[in-house]
DNA sequence: GCTAAATTTCACATATTACTGAAAATTCAG
DNA sequence: CTGAATTTTCAGTAATATGTGAAATTTAGC
């Protein structure tokens, strides 16, 4: 069948597509896969690789690749039509899902692989007497980025509603902290 | 005057540098200038142009370039040594405060340009009837990112002290939540 | 199984980004 | 001011990344 409609994209929607392609590159992705991704955020319905390629005049095995690049990221869901062997795909409908995902793929990528490094230099026997100045610094950096990653991993064990709740609190936790060091006698 | 000593890089020093060049491109930053950075964060001593060209095996204006990037990241401190016309570069002591700034300058150039396009996109009249799920979605994900993006800039203003405190509390604070949510009452 | 629809792969083309050396501009001691 | 030391700029080149069409592979109805 190739009743498959012609998608078209509001001048809004437009903008919104566009702005995720330029911003793609500092993000790390590129033009392409952050327009497909857009697309699917604004879109209600699933598209396939048709709809899209022809929506954002791409070639239809670029389409593919941006597909693929996007399930490593794990946002795109999967649909499947009745009577229609093509699939669809769409974002997850949780604005809030995504960006947890986000960060926990970004974490993997960006931060993760930095951790180990630092874990396996500091790990071997430091023999080599001068670079105590070097090796203290990425210690400090292992505990800060080791600190960081823990608290992202706990805040994303959280349900959504308590996240926001945290969140609107921001410096306000301080306060409270002020509190329980009063109480426990600390400055 | 030539004097300028010949600095060399210890294996683990090394690894910290080429990790932080291949990560580079990962971090919208290019091999070059994470090198760069690395090595002045691994040295005790300031380093001038020369050296880090000598020490990276990268041209004096490939070194130059980096730097004039590094600096638009805030992350450089120039420092001028007496007798030596030099300029001589290093990277804050403190790395909680390279975090910071990393993050905020990250925060710039990822995020704020996102928010001014959501906003942008979302006070123009919404005349045109039926992108209204479109309008939906960059109206909640304009809502997640400046929630993000004010409790980032809360937690910026605080002291590190403070900041690595309620970093360890982690979801711990989850119960002082807990706690005042039975007190007023609600779920 | 066969076959046509759908998807993926891949060699090549195109576009973007990074790097270099030479030349221009700046800086500063005398 | 002068000019040597230092830094920056920039046009050209090298390296990387992105996008395409054609061919290969996979999939599902019959």
């Amino acid at each position: 069948m190739d009743t498959a409609k012609t998608i078209d994209i509001s001048p809004h929607s437009e903008s919104f597509i566009q702005h995720f392609g330029e911003m793609g590159s500092r993000w790390g992705i590129n033009r392409t896969v952050g327009q497909i991704c857009a697309l699917l955020v604004v879109s209600e319905q699933p598209l396939n690789a048709d709809q899209i390629g022809e929506a954002l005049h791409i070639s239809r095995s670029n389409v593919s690749m941006g597909l693929k690049e996007l399930q490593s990221w794990n946002l795109l869901r999967a649909v499947t039509v009745a009577g229609d062997r093509k699939d669809y795909f769409t974002t997850p409908d949780d604005v809030w899902e995504m960006a947890r995902t986000l960060i926990e793929e970004r974490r993997k990528r960006e931060i993760d692989p930095t951790l180990s490094m630092l874990r396996s230099v500091l790990l071997q026997e430091q023999q080599s007497g001068d670079d105590s100045y070097a090796l203290q610094k990425m210690s400090d950096m292992h505990d800060l980025i080791e600190l960081l990653v823990s608290w992202l991993n706990e805040m994303q064990t959280l349900k959504s509603q308590r996240l926001v709740k945290l969140l609107k609190l921001g410096s306000g936790v301080n306060k409270i902290l002020d509190l329980t060091d009063r109480v426990s006698g600390k400055s």
